[in-house]
DNA sequence: CGCCTTTGTCACAAAACTGTCATCTCCTTC
DNA sequence: GAAGGAGATGACAGTTTTGTGACAAAGGCG
């Protein structure tokens, strides 16, 4: 009987000394993670353009690209944005991992450390991002929303959304009916760190208006005057 | 006309350059803001002696004492414990901001920054102190009103109202039976401080009759001549 | 490098709200 | 039933909020 069966999750783990790569390897397929593994940063990525994994541990010290700088670039792509980052690194420095947690590491873990350790890191971050699961396919009042390829589904017909649009409409139909104010959804769909005029909220509604239009579903996305913006499931015009 | 939806929030300006003081005095009464000034920690303390504000924005570097110190002072004193704090620094130096963050800071600034980013950071971090006012639904003699939507709702039917419409409906279904003259409806539902012709509550009860007539419960507002006007409970025609 | 997409801002048009009036109705009272 | 007074109406002009279309800056990608 299985009691909790975890689907089998992919790791990406970049780091240069082989000796310790190949000895984390060992114990990360043993505890069920399938391991993508590259020695340097341009492998890294190569892996992340074709496959993206449930999660990344990064050596802050590589050969070509220093460690850090490729978690800036994975926190500046769309697609990486959201992925769970565990920095490994060689120096206690707090100045480090003050500038690893900024960049957008969920954890880090500093050398030596057993396998053990960061394994149970690793799973430490991988619950604590679990609650919001930004990578299903979610659906709401007709719509269909692809996470991988920023599409909305209607009824076979489909449009494709720029990245924030999507991120509006995915924030809207994981809260349906609640009325958001503009700067909640600055915080919420930007980032609380985001310094935009509230205005530009408008704007992008708008894109979003547009877009849904040829789904006939831009009637979903209402404006409550002087409070803000909802989505609200309304019975939609055949296509 | 003066409609603030928010209600007027108080901030504490802890800056001891008059330049940068009242630069953001300006910005921040701009933003709708109360702003209480103090150039120094001893000000400081006194104003918060007599008010508690909403937030308070404190420079790091201040002529008296450090302005890490009054955050720590604030942290110990059970008044002022769980006061918002926003950090003003000049220092980009990682330990003081981690210090500031751990002493009970928000949120910290670094200067130079643009008023617009102090506005977005300080918005931020009130939000995230008080989640919501949750305006719970309110329901009277068949009519429910949604807050969140400026809605009432008769057995499923909805009807949208402005404003105003809605804040004077809101009071009236609150507090139900009694009659209210115009003075006191512009008290409580304008507020004390507006400037405005008690005949305009006339003109606000029709719209609101209006309003509510497609649900066929225009009748529950009553006109009591001479005296004022109220809500009842009366048996309504169906939909 | 140029080409193209995505984005944040603007300036201006459109729509929604508001506070006041002038006028019209209806109720009271004599 | 005429005169007053109190409310109800419909129209307005002034503001505030949103919707729009255009643009330029910033990246991504050959």
């Amino acid at each position: 009987m299985i009691v909790q069966m975890n689907p089998t999750r992919t790791l990406l783990l970049v780091e240069d000394d082989a000796a310790i790569r190949s000895l984390l390897v060992l114990h990360l397929e043993q505890a069920g993670f399938r391991v993508l593994e590259a020695p340097d940063v341009r492998t890294a990525l190569r892996w992340l353009d074709e496959l993206l994994p449930d999660i990344a541990v990064i050596d802050w010290m590589l050969p070509d690209v220093a460690g850090i700088t490729l978690l800036e670039r994975l926190r500046h792509n769309d697609r990486t944005r959201q992925l769970p980052v565990v920095m490994l690194t060689a120096r206690a420095a707090e100045a480090d991992k003050v500038r690893g947690l900024e960049g957008g590491a969920d954890d880090y873990v500093t050398k030596p450390f057993s396998p053990r350790e960061l394994l149970a890191r690793i799973r430490a971050v991988l619950r604590r991002r679990q609650p919001e699961p930004e990578a299903g396919p979610v659906a709401f009042g007709g719509l269909e929303l692809v996470p991988d390829r920023r599409v909305v589904r209607r009824e076979g017909a489909e449009q494709t959304l720029g990245p924030t649009e999507f991120r509006l409409l995915h924030f809207f139909v994981t809260h349906p009916e609640r009325v958001w104010d503009r700067a909640a959804l600055l915080d919420r769909v930007w980032g609380d760190d985001a310094f935009i005029e509230e205005r530009t909220v408008d704007v992008h509604v708008r894109r979003l208006r547009l877009a849904l239009r040829p789904l006939k579903a831009d009637g979903m996305i209402e404006t409550v005057r002087g409070a803000g913006y909802r989505i609200t499931a309304i019975p939609l015009e055949p296509l």
